[in-house]
DNA sequence: GAAATACTTCGATTAACATCGAACCATGAA
DNA sequence: TTCATGGTTCGATGTTAATCGAAGTATTTC
């Protein structure tokens, strides 16, 4: 075995263009089966289970079995933290094989960050709740106000059920495309599931994407506007 | 050439011990010769050459020619950030090789995050002046108010030349042995130098470690104080 | 000028590891 | 039970890329 630091053996997991593609895929917080991901990543099914036989090891996925099936999913946010973090660089190095399909102004917009919402659309969702003092930076970590309590209450959100939960309530997640902050934490995950129980926005199915429906889109900004500036 | 996604390019080029070694020593903020970098490395010239070349080549360090010596340092504060975040995952990761050398308790209490304070002291610097209404978040970014400025002029930074570089002058970059936000920036670089210069501090030479004479411990606890807690 | 230092480029070697075929386990269906 | 599907394990193969010796370029010193 070669000598390195944590980083580099970190690093060289990811490096793989076979456990890349499969991360990728598991970015978009849905659990894929050994089958599915060896059918993103391209190969076949020895070869992905060799690879989330390793990513399991790290701890970067974990598995569930149901049935004769297996699902795989990112282990924890932290850990698709630091995915995001690692696609906002590589897509600022253009050279890196500049991939500027179609869907990338579509991921820009809004996307699915592991399980919250961000893009645009989340950086603006998260600007609304702090300008209008919901949410508020205390040393480092997010706080819910009352008055934003009530308000995410009334639009339908079930706080004390969250409340209850381990996850911390309100966590800051880095944006890749727009440099700054969305919401992630429980609430991030309950607000994204609610924009798609109320018809707002459907997942797409082989992507990151999230499509806002024209409703949707009005909607969203009418409750998430921004009160003081552009845009 | 193996078809992959960017973040696969990125990660592979970190995912070489040769590589992620030299990248960590880059991460002492200081500009290091290919010599010493290949020495860090535990590689031969040649080999570090090779490497210096393709980080270079993918942006992610900087050469700076001196007379026969070539100097690198990493491209910009991203980078550095990304590695933290990385090390940050890589370090709860325990199996991955547990470095718990004893340099690790004095590597959360102060260390140099590519140009500027991290680890508790960083975090507490970053709170004392946000407590205190010197810095203030709007929307995503760090803002430095009036009695911020007259402060810290106080204290003897020139914050006027400060505000003339292109660089920004505050900006939250993440910790990752606190989970919390510290500050870096230009500002968060004059700082550590006026640190340096005030003889508080001193870096350690073979880590990323900040050392406080005991004088600079008290000194700094009295200037950045908390005002409302623990600790 | 010559000699030394700092680094790069080239080429050959070698070691690591991703890949897939084949055989093997587990679960569910008939 | 038998068959089919989903997944793992094993072994052999092939490709990639890290490594270093040797030779080449640039810059400073004497």
């Amino acid at each position: 075995m070669k000598e390195g630091p944590d980083i580099a053996l970190l690093a060289s997991l990811i490096g793989d263009p076979a456990r890349a593609n499969m991360l990728t895929a598991l970015m978009s917080g849905k659990a894929l089966t050994a089958s599915e991901l060896a059918n993103e990543a391209g190969v076949t099914l020895q070869t992905a289970s060799s690879h989330l036989g390793k990513l399991e090891k790290a701890e970067l996925v974990r598995q569930r079995k149901q049935g004769r099936h297996r699902y795989f999913s990112l282990a924890d946010c932290e850990v698709g933290d630091v995915l995001e973090a690692m696609m906002g660089l590589a897509a600022k190095r253009g050279h890196m094989r500049t991939r500027t399909g179609p869907n990338d102004p579509a991921l820009r917009k809004a996307r699915v960050c592991y399980n919250h919402l961000a893009g645009e659309y989340g950086v603006q969702m998260m600007d609304s709740l702090r300008e209008r003092g919901m949410i508020s930076e205390s040393d480092g970590a997010l706080e819910l106000s009352a008055s934003g309590a009530k308000f995410l209450a009334d639009f339908g959100i079930d706080i004390d059920l969250l409340g209850t939960q381990r996850r911390a309530l309100c966590k800051p997640c880095l944006d890749w495309s727009a440099r700054r902050t969305h919401l992630a934490g429980s609430l991030g995950t309950a607000l994204l599931n609610h924009f798609y129980g109320l018809g707002w926005a459907k997942r797409h199915e082989a992507s990151r994407i999230i499509v806002f429906s024209s409703e949707g889109e009005r909607e969203f900004h009418k409750v998430f506007k921004l009160v003081d500036n552009k845009n």
